[in-house]
DNA sequence: TTAGGTTATGAAAGCGCTTTCATTTGGTTT
DNA sequence: AAACCAAATGAAAGCGCTTTCATAACCTAA
């Protein structure tokens, strides 16, 4: 593979002038250049963007820790985030931490060690303390779906406690009195944030809280169903339930349907999170959209704007709110007898 | 950021020292080797992966290139690349080529710059020569899905004339007589295969191919339904639809339960590739799996012994065979009146 | 023509490592 | 104690670029 030297030789000017070419970053006499890019091409020239990046100190790359490579909700985010920096001519290098500490640090090493310009982070497992620490060393990182003390403002997050409520609030509209609820794991504050939207919506509807009504899942399809027996098991008169994700909104209806239930007709099924399958189920589930795209892209513009100094239009906003996606699965409260 | 001379100070030792002992290539007596892991970590050191990466003229990290970063057939595909790569202690370096010449071309072209040691592309656009003379260069490549001639024991795929016929065999052993056949995109390798697969079992079952009963979709949920109609319009006494992939079977159930059809009692429905919501549909889909995560472990165990020189255990196998999927959208041939 | 100011170009010093080759050190053997 | 050999270490030359700083070339105005 030729380097510059060959370049360089071959159209009789130095190094410092190809790479002047190159870059474009600097005033090149037109015969001069022509001569370069014709030496380049004559002989295959590519640059060595591992030379380039030692050199300049600069890698035109990001790193994207991500806790899954495949789902579609990181699909989503690793599809929008890519598209937007490989418009600006950057490049995207992708990490899984599997929510895992051991692991997410590893990832955030890989990338460092890479030197990428910036970080991009969907991280669970790690400590707010941690990520406050690297973007206070050289490395500018920002973070997806989770919002970290003192650096919110590179904070790109889902108002989940809005989603939460509106998801109830669809329900208690059409007139459910019982509501059963199965929530992700409590430790996660977006499970968290999302129940405490389900609390606000059924005080709004004057309905009253019951911890018998509520099922910590695990946000898996199983926990759906087992929740969603568990929850039935207690309360036979309960005609809706409030799932905090899809998954488990499937395993809901599953259950439901094991139990000789009608959806929606004799009960009603909420999900959260729209992802791609939950417009396949049947009936098709009505969703709180997580607009996790709209996140990556502006993770990724603000990247372009403060690493690489590329204006791009419209506001940066950092928080989201989601709405809600109606599809099938509602139905008003079946009459009582 | 420490480097490697600040190190060597620390330690009061060579650079050449330091070095060994990172690399653990070479004999350090343990008295110095203790001196320089002291010094590195009390000033916090981290190798900078790309000046290693110039000096040794090895990466580490090999280039991953899909169609895209988002579905659960490249999902997995990530996903098992990425877990069998990193457990070696190798990186991946993923771009999307989105099925289109020219960005292919720009992916690989950046997997070549940051000079990864070997790629594993699944290509859809880029011709069978153009693979061909890349792996003839400095870089093994190898290739997932796709078999390309001159390279075939690089080349990992799954038999899918072989799954047709399964799928279709399936379905023509529960009796059915008038089997309607929704495709992908008939300039695709594999949507033909598939096709042929189908064709065979027909063939087998003594049932003759008809053109009417053949309909080209184009892989996407859409043409699932507007193919189920087409079918079903012409043939009404059709019972049973055999479909290229599983976006284009649940579009097909969708249809056929707009046309008042209970599945499976009335109509049977077979898919392709058991992408995840597959199981979640309603009745759950009977499909053929592909096995995109085997032939992504192989993908990447080929790169780990050719290029890195680790033996894995197991043979690599280039050819893979799917399997039928048995779950709830087939039932016998309703009994003719 | 010449001084003064631009603009285009080149020389060379890094960037942070690896790796070769030479040298030193230390342990054995006689 | 001398001689030898293996093991441990260091010096230094790259790897392929970027970038600074100095110089050369060219223009313009006087």
């Amino acid at each position: 593979m030729a380097t510059i030297y060959e370049v360089s030789e071959a159209a009789g000017v130095s190094l410092a002038t190809v790479s002047r070419v190159m870059n474009g970053n600097a005033k090149v006499s037109d015969r001069t250049r022509q001569k370069v890019l014709d030496a380049m091409d004559k002989l295959g020239y590519k640059p060595n963007a591992i030379a380039q990046s030692l050199a300049s100190n600069r890698t035109n790359s990001v790193g994207l820790l991500v806790s899954e490579l495949h789902g579609s909700f990181f699909g989503n985010m690793m599809s929008t985030v890519e598209q937007v920096l490989r418009q600006a001519g950057k490049h995207v290098i992708i990490t899984a931490g599997h929510t895992n500490e051991k692991r997410e640090k590893e990832a955030i090493a890989f990338l460092q060690s890479r030197r990428c310009d910036a970080l991009i982070v969907h991280a669970e497992a790690v400590s707010d303390e941690y990520l406050c620490q690297l973007s206070e060393a050289d490395l500018p990182v920002v973070v997806i779906n989770r919002k970290v003390e003192g650096m919110e403002d590179r904070c790109f997050i889902v108002d989940n406690e809005n989603g939460g409520f509106k998801a109830t609030d669809a329900v208690a509209r059409l007139g459910h009195k019982v509501i059963g609820y199965i929530s992700g794991p409590r430790f996660k504050k977006d499970a968290q944030d999302r129940l405490d939207g389900h609390k606000r919506a059924l005080q709004q509807a004057g309905l009253a809280f019951a911890d018998s009504l509520l099922y910590e899942g695990d946000y898996h399809e199983s926990s759906g169903q087992a929740g969603f027996k568990a929850l039935f098991a207690q309360h036979p008169q309960m005609t809706a339930v409030v799932c905090a994700n899809d998954e488990m909104a499937s395993g809901a209806m599953t259950a439901a349907r094991e139990a000789g239930l009608q959806i929606p007709q004799q009960m009603s099924v909420v999900g959260f999170d729209d992802v791609l399958f939950s417009r396949y189920l049947y009936p098709s589930l009505t969703t709180i959209d997580n607009p996790i795209r709209s996140m990556g892209e502006m993770a990724a513009r603000w990247v372009l704007e403060h690493v690489y100094k590329k204006r791009s239009q419209g506001e940066l906003r950092n928080l989201f709110v989601p709405q809600l996606i109606e599809r099938d699965s509602l139905a008003p409260v079946p009459y009582d007898d």
